[in-house]
DNA sequence: TCTGGGGTCCTAGGACCC
DNA sequence: TCTGGGGTCCTAGGACCC
């Protein structure tokens, strides 16, 4: 039996090597926006270069973007605002809070440009695969310049560009490069006698797919490198880190295990949780903001093309206080698939009606489907039948005006209009590049 | 006062069927 | 005396990502 399994469902390659596409044997180049949402408002005030610069999550609660600056001052990623607030009174840090229709719209951008260069995979808001298969090793370094310099000229947002043989060693080489003085922002580690040396400096943590979980574990074993890791033996990492851990591993040897995807899967689940910026303890306005969130979870399945057939509403109470706590879902499954933006805001308000407890103070409300299918091909049922087409044209123009003018900017009159609880973006930037009131002006003279 | 909001993939184990 | 066994589907939960 110990023979098949080299070849069968549990072996890495088996398993990731679902088509042809993963028998690639180029090079793949990950290109990475740096400091991107700090970058995207640099972009439209050049006052703020050179200053230590952060952007704000949601509700402006953490730090989710740094300039360099801002790095170097000790601020880091994730921190909560108020923990580092003396740090940012000592060296006067620009806090800004997240503007994504800012960042979605230079995000677009920039895919423009690479996507003159090669087949891309879009793999985050800041991060894009290249399938680099149709150039020769020779002339891999300079192709990634030119990629860096036009995506800089073009756009104004600059990116680190890791080339190498496969998906996680081109992140290694991204983040590598992008410490490295010499790289200049771009480093080729394709074919290169380099590469064991980046495998040896680099933490086993620091890799792709390795969190802190599997690095303690790992470390625990003695593993501290990432050239430790390839060197594992490979049913013990099979065992301790799934099919997951293997590929991770194949990869790091140079084996793709992890195909390019240019067109990106349908989502599986369409969730919005929402922080209130301050606590909610009344049954009206909790069912002000249910009636909120059903009406962004509709507007989000008409973005997406689709319609949700089964989703759960949870509210839960603050988890970093000592008061109470309380927090519960409720599961709804619709006979028929629905985007119907009065219908999902009704079952929302429904389940609100029966979580919600009084006596407690709410911090959050999520509602997360679960199920969901493309609206064109919604099941039918013996007593209703599927009419995706009377679907009025408001509310297409309703998603629309609130896409390009920030959340909640038109919206049904039972959401209300008191909202106190409404989430906080007290710093945020103007719209520049999507609101045509927002564009910057230039003086001349 | 103030601690984000999205997502994906994998596995073990239970339910259920024959 | 005697509680089989294999297959499939589903779900909860863990791990990870940005």
């Amino acid at each position: 039996m110990h023979s098949v399994v080299a070849l069968g469902a549990d072996s890495p390659m088996e398993s990731a090597q679902p088509n042809r596409e993963s028998r690639r044997r180029g090079a793949v180049a990950l290109v990475d926006c740096n400091n991107f949402y700090v970058s995207c408002e640099r972009r439209f005030r050049p006052d703020l270069r050179k200053k230590p610069v952060v952007v704000l999550s949601n509700n402006d609660g953490i730090i989710i973007s740094r300039s360099n600056e801002a790095k170097s001052l000790g601020v880091k990623m994730g921190s909560p605002l108020f923990k580092v607030e003396d740090l940012i009174q000592k060296h006067k840090v620009v806090v800004i809070s997240s503007n994504y229709a800012l960042y979605f719209d230079m995000c677009d951008r920039v895919r423009e440009v690479l996507a003159q260069f090669a087949g891309i995979e879009k793999y985050s808001i800041d991060e894009c695969f290249l399938d680099l298969s149709h150039k020769k090793p020779g002339e891999l370094l300079d192709y990634g310049r030119a990629i860096k310099r036009r995506v800089e000229d073009w756009t104004g947002i600059s990116v680190t560009v890791g080339i190498s043989e496969t998906k996680c060693l081109s992140k290694l080489a991204n983040k590598i490069g992008k410490k490295s003085k010499r790289a200049k922002g771009v480093l080729n580690l394709y074919q290169s006698p380099h590469l064991e040396k980046a495998l040896a400096i680099t933490d086993v943590g620091d890799l792709w797919g390795v969190g802190e979980a599997y690095q303690n574990m790992l470390h625990a074993a003695g593993i501290h490198t990432a050239l430790d890791f390839t060197k594992a033996e490979e049913h013990w990492v099979r065992k301790k880190m799934t099919v997951v851990g293997a590929r991770i591993q194949m990869e790091l040897k140079g084996v793709p295990c992890l195909p390019l995807e240019w067109v990106a899967p349908p989502k599986k689940q369409l969730g919005i949780a929402q922080g209130f910026s301050l606590l909610v303890e009344s049954r009206e306005e909790m069912l002000e903001a249910a009636f909120f969130k059903g009406s962004e979870e509709a507007a989000k399945a008409h973005k997406e093309k689709l319609a949700i057939k089964e989703m759960n509403v949870w509210i839960q109470t603050n988890p970093f206080s000592d008061g109470p706590q309380y927090s519960d879902l409720l599961p709804i499954v619709f006979p028929v698939a629905t985007q119907d933006t009065s219908e999902l805001i009704r079952a929302v308000e429904w389940a609100v009606e029966r979580l919600y407890k009084p006596g407690f103070g709410y911090k959050r409300i999520g509602v997360w489907a679960t199920k969901v299918d493309p609206e064109n091909c919604v099941q039918g049922h013996i007593w209703v039948r599927p009419d995706m087409e009377k679907r009025p044209k408001l509310l297409k123009i309703m998603d629309r005006i609130n896409d390009e003018r920030g959340r909640g900017t038109l919206r049904m009159a039972s959401v209300g209009i008191n909202q106190r609880w409404l989430t906080k973006f007290e710093k945020q930037s103007p719209h520049y590049t999507t609101r045509w009131s927002d564009i910057p002006k230039a003086s001349i003279g």
